[in-house]
DNA sequence: GGATAACAAGTAGCGTGTCTACGCATGAAC
DNA sequence: GTTCATGCGTAGACACGCTACTTGTTATCC
């Protein structure tokens, strides 16, 4: 599964987990790829561009910092970005609950835990 | 809502409604727009070339009729078709249930207690 | 010491897919 | 005879993610 299916929803899964903490474009990749159990795997490509789209958009601020010798940004949410993540949830709820009238009852409501 | 964030979903909606019968382009606009409580309200111009992507891929065939000197082209789902909606049957319940682990209710940091 | 891999960030150009905005045609209402 | 709802269709614009590539550091293997 790939990101082409995400469209327009890779924006919420970013702010999502940045939710839980401040992380670099790498672990946010890793973080994505760990709680999907591997079904997530964004190419960089696909997720810098879109973490400067955030910061253009002011739901998230970034900061840099040398650990090793590397450099890292790190993001973090702003208060914008937790709005805007509040937004995309229901977004997401109406959405999926909308296809999921046509594609079948797996809308998933809680995954049985 | 608009099929801004089906992208990639929409051939699965078409091939869905398609499902309880043949229809002709208009009547399924209107059948997604029925069966979604007015939430997917598709644009002709959006439709339309999908059902033509859709023909090409061999999904659905498509037949003239006129109806009081209207020309009507019904769209009717193929074997091949049946078998592509039931992939993206399974594949849109991996991709909710996938982004359902971020954006969905429980993954709010409020477990539901 | 040199090659390779993992980590870490980023850009350029492409392809796909939906949207906006049209055009064409018929039948009913006023 | 103009307007509205029905019905089909195309052209071009635009947004977004993908592929492929570049730059650079640290660690590992031979």
């Amino acid at each position: 599964m790939n990101a082409q299916a995400l469209h327009g929803h890779l924006d919420a899964l970013l702010l999502a987990v940045l939710e839980r903490g401040a992380l670099h474009g790498y672990a946010i990749i890793e973080a994505l790829r760990a709680r999907s159990d591997g079904r997530l795997d964004l190419p960089t490509g696909t997720v810098y561009p879109a973490l400067r789209r955030l910061e253009r958009a002011g739901h998230v601020v970034s900061a840099w910092s040398t650990v090793n010798g590397r450099e890292r940004r790190t993001y973090e949410l702003t208060d914008t970005g937790r709005r805007a993540l509040a937004d995309q949830r229901s977004g997401w709820r109406e959405f999926s609950s909308t296809v999921g009238r046509f594609l079948g009852p797996g809308t998933t409501p809680n995954p049985a835990g």
